[in-house]
DNA sequence: TTGCATTCCACACAAAAGTATGGCATCCTG
DNA sequence: CAGGATGCCATACTTTTGTGTGGAATGCAA
């Protein structure tokens, strides 16, 4: 029988393992052994095993799919898919949230209820907030001076620098070519605070016509 | 026997099971049993197989862990746990390799292996890349004038904008106080490709003592 | 009243999935 | 040479997990 040199097919296996961990469903033995070509799942298994002991896979012991990254479980911020609304300066958000595009993923770092959004506008640039960036944001209705928050005035949601003058709402931009908004309280409401920003500077590849 | 309104524990079975899909550890029957507090098991499957007639949830037909979120398969890129290397101008990033400080997730837009690090500085501030940002890198050893990469030069890590002139590789800065970098051949390489910056505008919650 | 839909329970069975035991071959070290 | 480690195969067994069938109770519409 063909055998690989030590530690080859140890790494075939791990990374297989990481991707199906990282796609969300964690493998069976069985699966392990045909994507690897093994013609027994014995042989899975060991590898498997011998992960467990070296410390890079951990495993819920007699359960299916059992295998993870040992950091992910207990202290690692698990992984959440965050709904991706639209754009900033699009419609209606209320009815955005039923008929999202798709899903970012992201590690809270606090709990709470998450959306995301596409920027649209110059209006951040001195905060490094560009045009077509992504911006996750924390559903709440408060927030503080110095906060970047999306808002909503008269219906259109915006991206800014939150300033609290007593009770009084200023929504500041963040390039000088912008005012600062002093909307009538009446016609503002916090959405949300900003709790990171993302660029992507690759286009996505082309996928082929279905 | 003591039953809810129609739909409501429905809604917490979604909500649970949504959980456990972003965690990247489908639920079983007898899980999600455990979970809403049914004595049966029929009863979780009963509206497991409900929330897939609506079409909120998919599953894979008889596979243990089957369930999973309908946009999340076949046309959703998967998410890719990326290992976060560390800092850009710390050490050797050939030993970060071996001891990364966790993941990131990402829905990676190209196949390739990916690295995220940490950036140090404001050369690229003008390109909405600043002090603290992430960047996730696709390892590669060509780029293209304009890509911005990652470069080891002089065995120091370092983000800038490339532009090749003829074979000669320059490194801009995005910065009027930094002056282009044109390294020695000998001592350049480029480690790869930044696809994605994203910054946190939010500290991590102190955790708990342990 | 009957039929249907919804929300639950109980139990058995089938299949998937984890685990155990035996075996082979190669290489290296004591 | 023997023993141990590593990389594999083969098979059987055990447990987990999915599925099927039967049942009960409530509410609503025909």
């Amino acid at each position: 029988m063909s055998r690989t040199p030590p530690g080859q097919t140890r790494e075939r296996v791990y990374r297989y393992v990481c991707e199906r961990l990282a796609a969300g469903l964690p493998p069976t033995m069985r699966e392990v052994q045909s994507a690897i070509g093994f013609k027994s799942v014995q042989s899975a298994r060991e590898h498997m095993e011998k992960l467990v002991e070296e410390g890079r896979l951990a495993k819920h012991e007699g359960k299916s799919r059992g295998y993870y990254l040992p950091g992910q479980g207990a202290g690692q911020r698990s992984t959440t898919l965050v709904p991706l609304l639209g754009s900033v300066r699009a419609g209606n958000l209320t009815e955005a949230i039923e008929d999202h595009s798709g899903y970012v993923p992201m590690q809270p770092r606090r709990a709470g209820e998450y959306f995301a959004l596409l920027v649209e506008g110059d209006s951040m640039i001195k905060a490094g907030i560009m045009e077509g960036d992504l911006v996750l944001v924390r559903k709440q209705e408060r927030a503080v001076t110095g906060d970047v928050v999306v808002a909503l005035v008269n219906d259109e949601a915006t991206v800014k620098t939150l300033k609290l003058r007593g009770q009084r709402i200023e929504l500041h931009p963040a390039n000088t070519r912008y005012k600062p908004i002093v909307p009538d309280p009446d016609t503002c409401r916090i959405l949300g605070k900003v709790v990171e920003v993302r660029r992507h500077l690759e286009a996505p590849k082309r996928t082929k016509r279905r």
